[in-house]
DNA sequence: ACCAAAACTGACTGACCACTCAGTCTACTA
DNA sequence: TAGTAGACTGAGTGGTCAGTCAGTTTTGGT
């Protein structure tokens, strides 16, 4: 592990635990086993750092996403994919997500800041992943043929996103959720039954 | 408006607008038209200031909250009262939400922490809300009969965090969501059609 | 009018901490 | 071996700011 590599890990570990603000670039140092100087050698600022948390995180997450849809049979399948990577991946990278969720919002900078944009991007690609899954679904039939690709991407989004910032942050224990979510959702979404009436 | 009130204010539009982190307490007190030391007359420390912002807006939270679901002549109306409530609401008061979700998270002090209780209280009772209301719509046939509550009202109020967040702090412009959101949940809980077969 | 308590003031301070910088070390090349 | 570029060091610093406190004003009760 370089000294670089070493300086994002010591930060994931002291961000989750304390939080951004309440832990000092002295910690940091310490704990990776460097200089303090050396983090301003490799990173701009301390906030950089964060962002090279949230960077290091959401490459494997987009891969892992691309991964996931690839082989499904149909949209409706494809959805459902995604659903349970995502929430897998959360709980696996738990002290990552913690950091990203809690500390990156409040300093991220200036509305037109290059941070700003880089994260905005990574945003939409999840997006789009979720909304041609959707577009997928409804065009195989696998969904309700009526359905708002768009707006339910978003929701998609809203509500893996919500439950997951409940668990990683929350102060109320939430029960196993993945299986009810994943119902709720393909009640949601699929075509209504065709009885043989 | 009392001086503390007025305190409250300023930081909501402080906070709302720069982040809690780079108000300064001085800041603060000119813009509440006080002297610094007013407010720690009626705050214990700056932390304190931001309990209170979420405080006040809580308790207007939950009454609503309540009043929606009073006049609901079933289940399900109950719920989708309970949504379209909660989305109105926060529009109407972004910037306390903006504050209470970009910054609280961040400064709940350790884990035992009396404020932490405190906002883990307010989290209960809106949970408690939506699980009575999906109770009573599985009791009154208006939802399906197998509908678990308690799991199911984790995922209602995740999706309204999530999408809510995503408005207020997101980077990606969100459309209108509401009446999508609505007939996400409805075809989520409803139950089957008894199609006369 | 008097008193006491509560509300309020604002100059001050001490601790903190992100970031700097002048210099050292390491590894590679010619 | 000498040269050099990049990696690394860590003591130092300057600006910031939450919180204090000794004193003043306002309020309300008798």
């Amino acid at each position: 592990m370089t000294k670089k590599e070493a300086i994002v890990t010591a930060a994931t570990e002291l961000f989750a635990a304390k939080g951004f603000a309440e832990t000092t670039t002295a910690e940091v140092a310490a704990r990776a086993g460097v200089a303090q100087g050396t983090l301003f050698y490799h990173f701009k600022s301390k906030e950089n750092i964060l962002l090279a948390v949230f960077e290091s995180v959401m490459v494997r997450y987009q891969t892992g996403m691309a991964a996931a849809t690839a082989t499904a049979a149909n949209g409706m399948a494809a959805v459902e994919a995604l659903l349970r990577f995502q929430l897998a991946f959360v709980e696996e990278h738990s002290r990552e997500f913690r950091v990203v969720m809690r500390d990156l919002p409040s300093h991220l900078g200036g509305s037109d800041s290059p941070q700003r944009e880089q994260v905005r991007q990574r945003q939409a690609t999840v997006l789009a992943m979720l909304e041609n899954a959707l577009a997928r679904g409804r065009t195989d039939g696998s969904m309700r043929p009526d359905l708002p690709a768009t707006a339910t991407a978003h929701i998609l989004r809203g509500l893996v996103y919500g439950l997951v910032r409940h668990r990683l942050l929350g102060l109320i224990d939430l029960p196993p959720l993945e299986e009810d979510l994943i119902d709720f959702c393909r009640q949601a979404l699929q075509a209504p039954a065709a009885g043989p009436c």
